[in-house]
DNA sequence: GTAACCAGCCGCAAT
DNA sequence: ATTGCGGTTGGTTAC
């Protein structure tokens, strides 16, 4: 990793076309080619930058980033304020507990909290367009397909209202209903899954962690 | 902005837990308040990180960052193996040409090249549940709702369907039909927009950019 | 390679 | 504060 604090202006030319007048920011080179140039705002945010793969062709007072599609990142440098180039070692990884799928593996295993007397058929059955989260079996005799999120808005009552599309046309899955589980649903996602007919449901995090996941299949 | 090569271990806990066991990683403080801890790879994305408005209690050992959700991040320091703090001073600011409002502005000012015989009655026009690109008038006297995107993917047709549900409860704009305008519009879009009954066409931006853009609003 | 989807998405603007 | 929405979104995965 190479962190370099320098006065450059800097152009991007790719997907659009990006300027920057000269002032003091950091750059960023990390191991794996990519390039970043920071300001001392933005959150984690870049200005601008190039991700790996890419090469980078170091002049004294000009780097030029190229990827494989032809886009450029040109820095022109004015002056070096300071540098320091160290060498990471690996990174152990990170650890992440509270996504999507760790909700799904929950509601996998533990379908009742959606929805009174739900068995679970499937997890992230294919459509042809996409999987759909979970497919349960409801006690009413009707098959329900399960689109969870952790927050529940539009585009997730969009997306199960595709999948229903699809997974209507398999008539072994007739009747078929939908229902989006988030931890919050917003009133515009109710509203609109009230006109699409598919259910939602809040389901509480901290109350499912106490629960046992879901082994990955069973159909 | 300081910047710290350190050997530490770091804790997040709030909208999901992440834990990095120790290893050395680049502690990245900018004068917004944010911090962010960066590994040698993954471009220019954290592995974990702090976006203001939050606070930093800097201790010898330990840092804990924490926001007013009361999400916290905690860097667990052992060793420092470089560290450099400078003042980057204020940022002129970022210059971007070919985002989507641009090229909504090339298209405002020529809707011919949507679709011959347009003509523009209106940008961003509210419809309950968020404003659609362009409002138009066809050659065949019917109204057209335009949405634009860089990309045209399933998202961009959903949101259109929503927009024409909401503009078609309007009697005024009667008939009214949708197109999606975008630099690429890919095959499931192409087809979804089929079933929609949903127009699509793609722009040619090189050539929009000959063009003049249109003035903010008309109607 | 294309395309869909998740992400602690971020950040902005409008309600 | 909420919500919709764009972003050089990035990154992963399945087709």
């Amino acid at each position: 990793m190479r962190l370099v604090i320098a006065t450059c202006s800097v152009v991007y030319e790719g997907r659009l076309a990006a300027r920057l007048p000269p002032a003091t920011r950091l750059l960023l080179v990390k191991a794996d080619g990519s390039v970043s140039v920071h300001a001392d705002d933005r959150a984690y945010k870049p200005l601008n930058w190039m991700s790996p793969p890419c090469t980078v062709e170091f002049g004294d007072d000009r780097w030029i980033v190229r990827n494989r599609k032809g886009e450029t990142l040109t820095i022109e440098i004015s002056e070096i304020h300071a540098e320091i180039a160290h060498d990471l070692g690996p990174e152990p990884g990170l650890e992440k507990d509270g996504v999507e799928l760790e909700i799904q593996a929950l509601l996998a295993g533990n379908p009742g909290t959606i929805e009174e007397g739900l068995t679970l058929i499937s997890r992230e059955r294919e459509t042809g367009i996409g999987p759909v989260d979970l497919l349960c079996h409801g006690a009413d005799g009707t098959f329900v397909a399960v689109e969870i999120k952790r927050r529940g808005e539009i585009d997730g009552v969009e997306q199960l209202t595709r999948y229903l599309e699809l997974l209507r046309q398999d008539p072994r899955l007739h009747p078929l209903r939908g229902i989006l589980a988030a931890q919050k649903v917003t009133p515009q996602a109710r509203s609109l899954a009230q006109t699409r007919g598919i259910g939602w449901v809040e389901v509480d995090y901290d109350a499912l962690r106490g629960l046992e996941p879901s082994i990955p299949t069973l159909f």
